[in-house]
RNA sequence: GGUGAGAUAGUCAAGUGGCCAACGACGGCAGACUGUAAAUCUGCUCCCUAUGGGUUCAGAGGUUCGACUCCUCUUCUCACCA
């Protein structure tokens, strides 16, 4: 039990320090039945979440499954100040208003995953807005301006002569605090919060708190090019809040040695499984689209629900592998006779009429399914159904 | 504060008087192939009903028949020194 316990939170890890400890942890609770803390913080500026950010909130869902009672941590406070991990310029400071907002939208997105009932809610800035300047001093005394200057973003900013605010330098002491006051057993986090989460570590056994935490670090999970990181700014995300036909398309649309990366550290299936899918592939007997569907349901499912799963699914079947109309598409009315590259624009399947020649003549657009290829062709009244390559749609209806 | 270098399309990056709507790479879009993809091959990638016209190379002026290329000023970035 401890055993297949231990092997699901190593699961997908990029690094663990202490695992001894969460051994540890695992044994008194199987044992003697008692619970323990892990700590996440989550920074609260990113109010749309997307896949990225469910690889740690599946990894604390995972521990809630084997007994841990998961502290979300809020970090309104060290919002303020702004967290420079991977920055490389100082941050801009987030007012209290959106603090509020993005709060309550990030937390509803993430019961989605995790148990609502072993999940704690913490703010820090209720422990560390009593600090004061004494304590503010005491922390800051444990540490040295070399050691701190060891952090890669830090040093690397320094020596490029970018500015570094020294309230930036609070930012990992204050995280690391959290650790002391809160009296966690691990923290989590993404491989970028090493030094942070290490903080933790440190201050818990200068300020002898009688344990120090143990450390798990998870990777940063590649978007669909699986090159780039998934970020929305590189728009290779798959968005929590996306449309079950979008979500379930874009998990379909990563290419297959992706999917095994995404099945370690999305899929909810155990190891175990995973392996058997991925024999099954190799000898041939599965094939490996049956295998990517699965887990696009999978995903759909848990954010959306089964229904729309298989809807999405026959959804995209009957667009992609029978290049069948989509059933919902934006429709589109227009008074007079138009120009086929203008009507293209008008329904915001094209961007401009110059675009739109240059597909015509390659052959990608087509009316009612019957390919175009005379630029120059005038739709007269009647209903169209446009389509320029294989996704963009739209109905249009000349009177 | 001083000195030097630079600012070109989504990004990187050529071009140093006409051959420039501007090489190339990446990205993106499309076509073929497929399993939906990935890989590969091909085409396209400022706008405009177009064998033509318009607006672009940080901004404003100037030189010239002609400027992304030369000159002046402005703004901003970067490097080195203090």
């Amino acid at each position: 039990m401890i055993e297949e316990a231990l092997k699901e939170i190593n699961r997908g890890s990029a690094e663990i320090i202490d695992n001894e400890r969460i051994e540890k942890l695992l044994q008194s609770y199987y044992k003697e039945g008692k619970s323990y803390t892990v700590k996440c913080g989550f920074d609260p500026t990113a109010p749309d979440l997307h896949l990225g950010h469910t690889v740690l909130l599946q990894k604390l869902a995972t521990f809630q499954k084997y007994g841990a009672t998961v502290l979300f941590l809020i970090g309104d406070f060290t919002a303020t100040i702004g967290d420079p991990t991977g920055k490389s310029t100082t941050r801009k400071v987030l007012s209290k208003e959106d603090i509020v907002k993005n709060i309550a939208s990030y937390t509803t997105q993430a019961f989605k995953i995790l148990d609502e009932s072993k999940t704690e809610i913490v703010y820090n800035n209720d422990w560390l807005e009593k600090l004061g300047a004494n304590g503010m001093l005491e922390l800051a005394s444990t540490l040295t301006v070399a050691r701190m200057l060891e952090r890669d973003d830090f040093s690397k900013r320094y020596a490029s002569n970018t500015p570094i605010a020294v309230s930036e330098f609070l930012y990992p002491l204050l995280q690391g605090y959290d650790s002391v006051h809160l009296l966690s057993d691990v923290e989590i986090g993404g491989t970028d919060q090493k030094f942070n989460l290490l903080m933790g570590r440190q201050l818990q056994k200068i300020y002898d708190v009688k344990k120090q935490q143990a450390v798990l670090m998870m990777p940063i999970l590649e978007g669909l090019d699986g090159v780039q990181k998934m970020s929305k700014s590189l728009n290779n995300y798959i968005g929590v809040a996306d449309a079950p036909n979008d979500m379930f398309g874009k998990v379909l649309s990563i290419s297959d040695d992706l999917m095994w990366r995404y099945y370690e550290l999305l899929s909810t299936k155990t190891l175990d499984e995973i392996t058997a899918l991925k024999d099954g592939v190799a000898d041939g007997s599965l094939h490996p689209k049956k295998v990517k569907e699965a887990l696009s349901i999978e995903i759909v499912t848990r954010f959306h629900s089964e229904d729309e799963a298989f809807n999405a699914k026959a959804e995209f079947d009957k667009v992609h592998s029978k290049s069948q109309i989509p059933t919902d598409i934006p429709e589109f009315s227009i008074d007079e006779e138009i120009w086929i590259a203008k009507a293209l624009v008008e329904c915001n399947i094209e961007p401009s009429t110059s675009q739109a020649r240059r597909d015509i003549k390659q052959g990608a657009v087509k009316i009612n399914q019957e390919k175009v290829h005379d630029e120059q062709l005038q739709l007269s009244s009647g209903e169209y159904v446009l389509q320029v390559g294989k996704r963009k749609f739209a109905k249009l209806k000349v009177n």
